[in-house]
DNA sequence: CTAGTTCTGTTCTGGCCGGTACAGAACCCT
DNA sequence: AGGGTTCTGTACCGGCCAGAACAGAACTAG
C-alpha cells in the first residue's frame, strides 16, 4: 500500500528528471546558488519553470537535490578516499580527487560546495548553511578515519586526527579556490604533493 | 590650472567619504559583490543612492575602491609579511595574518577577496575577474620573495619559489573558507602551524 | 467513453535590482 | 545679492527575480 515514488497515473513527465538534475547541478556549480537564476537553470534543464516547480518544489530544494547528486557523483572521491589502507593514502587520494574534480574539462572549475555560497545576500542563507554542514560532515568523516588510523597504529600515537583532518580539508578548499582562479591540474597536483611533505611518518 | 581632487566650490559633501567606504567594504566582505545590494550598501554607508553614485560612480567602481582599501588595511599583512628576514618567517607571518584577518571580531569572517566572488551570475563577472587578478598578484609577490630567498641561500637551491608560493596561497585560501564556515582563530592557527611542518629546512 | 490525475505552456504577480531625472539645498566667488 | 557649482532627497525607470494561477494536454483506471 502506497509509497510509490512515481505516480502510475496522469500525464507522464516529458523530460528525464535525472538528466535535468545533472544540468541544474552544473549551473549551480558554475554560478553558485544566488548567481544561478531560475531562467539559467530551466534553460539548461530544457524545461520551463512550471515543470521545475512540479518536479523539485522550489529553487532551494532543487539545490539540495543537486548537492546530493554532487556528493554521489563528482565529489564521491571524498568518500572513496576513506577506503584507502593508510592515513597517508587516504589524504593523498582525497587531495588527488579534489584536484581532478575541480579541474574537469567537462564541468565548471572549482568545487560546488565552496563556490556555491561562501558569501551571499539573505536569500542565499539557507544554501550557505547547508553547504557549511556539508563541508563539516566531510571533515568529520575524515577525522574519524584518521582516528581509526591512530588506533590501528598507522598514525603515531601523538598525532591529532582532528588537526590532520582540518588541515587536509583546508588544503582541499584552497585547491578549489585556486581552480576557480584558473589554475590547471598539474599546478594543483604539485600543490597537493607539497601539502603532503609535512605528513607524519 | 586644474587637477584638484576635491572641488572647492559647490555644496560640501555631507558625509565622510572614507568612513562610508569602510562601511561599504565591510558589506562587500560579508555578502560578496552580488550579494551586496545597493540598499544594503547605502544603508550601511548612511547615505542614499544618489550620493553614492555621485561619490563613487557605480557599484562596480565602489567595489574596486573597497577592494583597494581592503588591500591597504585588513589585508596589508600580505605585504608586510614580505619584509620578514627569512622565507620561513615570511610564510609564517603570511599565514598568521590570514588567520587574524579572517577571524576578526570587528569584521566579517573570511577573506573579502575569496568571498567576494568565486562564482556568480553574469553581473558579477567584472568583480570576479578583478579578484582573480588580485589573488594572482598576491601570489606573484610571494613567489618573488621566495625567489630572492633562494638567491640569498635562505632557501635550498632546489626549492621552487613558484611551488612554495602557490602552496602558501592555497593554505591561505583554505583558511579563509574555513573561517567563513565558522572556525575560530585557534583552530585556524593550528592548521597554519601544521601547514608549515613540511617547509624546506 | 468518462472521470480522475499529473504534467506542460502561457500569463501574471509583487518585489527588488541597479541606475537615473529632476528639483531644491548648501556652499564659493564675485 | 546673485550666479555657478556640487551635493542631497524623492520619485521613478525598465528589467529581472522567484513564484503562482490557470487552462489544457496526456496519460490511467474504470
Amino acid at each position: 500500500m502506497g509509497g510509490f515514488r512515481k505516480a502510475a497515473v496522469g500525464r507522464p513527465r516529458g523530460f528525464d528528471i535525472d538528466e535535468a538534475l545533472e544540468r541544474a547541478m552544473q549551473v549551480f556549480w558554475a554560478r553558485g546558488y544566488e548567481g544561478a537564476s531560475l531562467t539559467d537553470l530551466t534553460g539548461a534543464m530544457g524545461i520551463n519553470k512550471t515543470s521545475m516547480y512540479a518536479a523539485f518544489g522550489n529553487k532551494e530544494q532543487l539545490f539540495r537535490k543537486a548537492l546530493q547528486r554532487y556528493g554521489q557523483g563528482p565529489a564521491s572521491y571524498a568518500t572513496h578516499a576513506l577506503a584507502e589502507p593508510t592515513a597517508r593514502a587516504v589524504a593523498e587520494a582525497f587531495l588527488r580527487g579534489s584536484v581532478r574534480t575541480t579541474t574537469r574539462s567537462d564541468a565548471p572549475s572549482g568545487c560546488l560546495t565552496v563556490q556555491g555560497a561562501l558569501a551571499s545576500g539573505d536569500d542565499g542563507r539557507p544554501a550557505r548553511e547547508v553547504l557549511v554542514d556539508w563541508r563539516n560532515d566531510a571533515g568529520a568523516r575524515l577525522e574519524e578515519r584518521f582516528r581509526r588510523a591512530v588506533d590501528e597504529g598507522d598514525l603515531p600515537r601523538d598525532a591529532s586526527p582532528a588537526r590532520l583532518a582540518r588541515y587536509i580539508m583546508t588544503v582541499g578548499f584552497g585547491i578549489a579556490v585556486q581552480a576557480a582562479s584558473g589554475r590547471g591540474p598539474d599546478e594543483l597536483q604539485e600543490i597537493a604533493d607539497t601539502a603532503m611533505l609535512g605528513w607524519p611518518r
